[in-house]
DNA sequence: TTATAATATTTGTCAAGCAAATAAATATAT
DNA sequence: ATATATTTATTTGCTTGACAAATATTATAA
């Protein structure tokens, strides 16, 4: 016979701190919380969840670092639930990405092999949805890359800038999402390989091309450039990697 | 004449917490800090940061929310650096891409759209790099598909493994990244929105139809099955769409 | 030798209070 | 009367000090 008095739930081996941010994570994704509404005080919070201001202060650390909300201080200060934002939610996404990359999770033929495929489904898309302030961002960030002056850091800013916009080109906002992270993570990484080689003019006359294909809503053109320039940072790439082989040989 | 003693250094407005773990993070994407290594305890960090153990617990805790570290209580207990997991990363971000979702910021068109592109993404490279283990993977969940008996949830879950397998037969662990994430944050929505309307038997022959192609190494037929599926949720889609918008007529 | 108990270490949690920021209310000066 | 300081209340940020709980190590006893 069962002892229907005995119903235990199982106990939980998970630290308050986590269990409230689980909680209060489930009130905003569930639309309990709306973007911008105000949590209670911190003082309130642990009255509510029995437990003490420290452990409140955890529990909302780990949800400010998912940039779920936001605090300020004094009177009409208060924890906010934040607005989701595709560009918190990328840089989010980029940092562990980054990480991954960083530590050899993601090797450079992988990441390039990724970009292609992913940048070549977005200028399919911007091919068709490019707009003229969206042709005019472009072709002012290629005057930066022609201007000479400009340092690498400067150049690589604009690169990633370049396509970033042509991202936003697509009107889709989960590929603008995915394209962000994936960029700004790997990125960086591709030019600290691939650039000091790389000519600058080669890379400029392949984001020319981009834009004049997109101009022209021309996708045969447009894919080529994307395919052209992924070829280029490959070779540069194998050429750097047979550098290093020579000079580990001497 | 500038005066060259007073050099001031910005003053920073950021908390400690947050400054700590940036600190911490930087020790670990730069490589002072590796996988497993053991970071000291919260007093020893307190008394190096010269803050007070909350305040290192707060930034521990960000640190905790992104999984790149892990805590034990007892001797031999500590702070760990957690190796990066592509897994542990996919799931962050499904939670921010889920948020996202829930919130609208993403359209159900804008996701079927970026999704159909991946996935074709995905075979392409499937198609040439799939190997033995993953097709008799895939055949495993179409069984289970074909199974009348089960559950609709069994069902859907099958349904992102399969996928999911998919995505690993690309061999590509950026885009193995990318996609987990991808699928496991939009399937639950598409099919929330689609799945009571449409039959099982239609989806079934689409992956049969993928799995086929992949043991031929038939490109063509792979996209095919995709774009067919992708048609498919559209139309259902729009239908779900219809029949909600006459609900609302009555 | 094995099982058990004591111990030390480290994270988890709590309590109470002060510091700093900041918006609103109040007082002061023009 | 209006504009500008000043005060004040509120809320997060941070500190100190302490105890609880988990757990590996060591010592003890059967």
């Amino acid at each position: 016979m069962e002892n229907t008095k005995l119903n235990f739930e199982p106990v939980v081996n998970v630290s308050l701190a986590k269990q409230i941010s689980e909680r209060i994570l489930e009130s905003i994704t569930d639309g309990t919380l709306k973007a911008d509404d105000q949590l209670p005080t911190e003082e309130v919070l642990a009255s509510q969840f029995q437990v003490s201001r420290p452990t409140i202060r955890e529990a909302l650390k780990r949800l400010a670092a998912q940039s779920l909300i936001r605090s300020r201080r004094g009177p009409s200060g208060g924890t906010f639930v934040n607005r989701p934002s595709i560009v918190d939610a990328s840089s989010n996404l980029s940092t562990s990405t980054s990480l991954l990359v960083s530590l050899g999770e993601f090797s450079i033929p992988e990441i390039l092999e990724a970009r292609r495929g992913l940048e070549l489904l977005c200028v399919q898309h911007a091919v068709e949805r490019r707009d003229e302030a969206e042709l005019n961002m472009l072709e002012k960030e290629l005057l930066i890359q022609k201007n000479q002056s400009i340092s690498d850091t400067e150049f690589c800013d604009s690169d990633v800038r370049f396509h970033r916009i042509l991202a936003d080109a697509t009107h889709n906002s989960v590929l603008q999402f995915i394209m962000f992270s994936v960029i700004e993570a790997l990125q960086p990484i591709e030019n600290m390989v691939v650039f000091r080689v790389r000519d600058r003019k080669v890379v400029i006359s392949q984001h020319q091309k981009m834009v004049d294909a997109l101009k022209q809503r021309d996708e045969t053109s447009a894919t080529e450039a994307v395919k052209e320039q992924t070829v280029y940072l490959n070779e540069r790439f194998q050429f750097v990697q047979k550098m290093r082989k020579k000079k580990r040989a001497k």
